[in-house]
DNA sequence: CCCTTCTGCGTATGACGTACGCTGTTATGC
DNA sequence: GCATAACAGCGTACGTCATACGCAGAAGGG
């Protein structure tokens, strides 16, 4: 009936569809002082220096030297722009698996290269997610991902499924280290002492006869040891690569 | 050098400090209007009903027929009102393990019991959460969990990582089905015809020859079949069991 | 009976996202 | 060359939010 080649649903915000390519510059009016890839640029750059909550849209604008209301021109909302900046962030994907790596290895680098940027810019793990990736480097992300479990004997399915796992593991992992690097900021205590400080708060709470599990983890001082905290990252990966490594073996036996 | 028997570090807010029973009411002054859980639980009404967002201070006030800033003879901050609001939103943690069942079929129903909770109380995966676990249920939870291994070879440090893991994997699992009947609901869509409208736009918006893995599962149709989400919270769960078993077999032998 | 200590809360402040509409710029159709 | 439509920049205004501050009245202790 209409004559557009587009007819599918989700309606792709604009300045999603020009990171895409798609979308040209309309032929009337006044050129344009900034861009989309200016704007998110600046904003991300407030978020490296002073965190997700020091992005507002004035702050942004500063940054530009422009004024707040002009950014509207170029993002539909903040929303928008948020979705840019995780984009952006997330930089370009690691690359396709080298050819003599197995999956596992393939896999390990693929988690350690989310693992590095989130530890770079932990303000990407404030931003909520209000969906599935749609931007271009995020699906690179994914397509990497799939690349890795290419000679397996995994079902489409099921690769996908292993993706989400594994992402989903390394963005908690990255939370909750950065939660403690945030908590021991803003409570002026050294890193290594947040644990051990936290394990001395509940050891006074907790009563041991209703806590018995739980105090018998305290007593072994599991929080006291400042331990390399890849170790627990690593600790959790490998865990879920056996899941994974079961399930691979249970399909080709 | 001080007489007061409590001389260690992170000072606890007032209202978590009631909610371990610890603090007695004042001698002097007028009896209090309100209370703390009846704030907390009024906070919860609104977030059951209109979600997260609509949780303000001056929301909860007017559910309980108070001023906004009486609230503030109660709590601290609003950060303060949300951390009560996530330990009664949990609820009680679902108990020790059944004593016939291994520590499996007992990991299995404490994360099934956290999946329920937040299936119901999708509002409680918006809060920020700001730092490890200081209230009672929430410690509450981590007891529960920590006995289901008990008897295991795990140390006291293992059995701590491996719950972190469960319950991460929990909450991320939670936040993507969330997302998803969100995001439905946002554009107007049939839950059902969620994924599969999200795969008709990826497939629309990528080259193939530049994501040929991604392109492969998309016409696998991997995104169109509507599967109960139950097992694809099953497939975690099980490949990270799988996972720790191996390693507990590893320890064994 | 006064004084201390507390509760409830009205007012005010500053930050935020963004709707609206005005001004000036640019390229096209005549 | 000129009118006109489409667009860029942005000043103003509005509604919402958390919360600092201070005052009025209540309750118990000396």
């Amino acid at each position: 009936m209409a004559a557009k080649t587009d007819d599918s649903g989700p309606v792709l915000p604009p300045a999603i569809e020009s990171a895409w390519g798609l979308r040209e510059r309309p032929p009337k009016g006044p050129r344009p002082g900034m861009s989309v890839p200016a704007i998110v640029d600046a904003a991300v750059r407030v978020a490296d220096a002073d965190g997700l909550a020091a992005v507002s849209m004035s702050r942004v604008a500063k940054e530009l030297g422009a004024a707040t209301m002009a950014l509207y021109r170029y993002v539909g909302s903040k929303d928008e722009l948020l979705m840019l900046m995780v984009d952006t962030g997330y930089g370009p994907s690691p690359g396709p698996p080298d050819p003599q790596d197995d999956w596992r290895a393939g896999l390990t680098r693929w988690a350690w290269a989310e693992h590095e940027v989130l530890r770079r810019r932990s303000w990407l793990l404030h931003v909520p997610i209000s969906g599935p990736p749609i931007t271009p480097q995020q699906l690179g992300w994914m397509e990497d991902g799939l690349r890795c479990l290419d000679g397996t004997t995994l079902g489409e399915s099921e690769k996908m499924s292993v993706l989400l796992l594994i992402t989903g593991y390394v963005r908690n992992e990255a939370s909750l280290t950065s939660q403690v690097a945030e908590g021991s900021r803003a409570a002026g205590i050294e890193p290594a002492e947040m644990m051990p400080a936290y394990g001395r708060l509940v050891a006074r709470l907790i009563d041991p006869a209703r806590f018995p599990a739980l105090h018998r983890v305290l007593s072994a001082g599991v929080l006291n040891q400042d331990d390399d905290p890849d170790d627990e990252f690593v600790f959790g990966l490998d865990r879920i690569l056996d899941g994974v490594e079961a399930l691979i073996q249970r399909r080709a036996g």
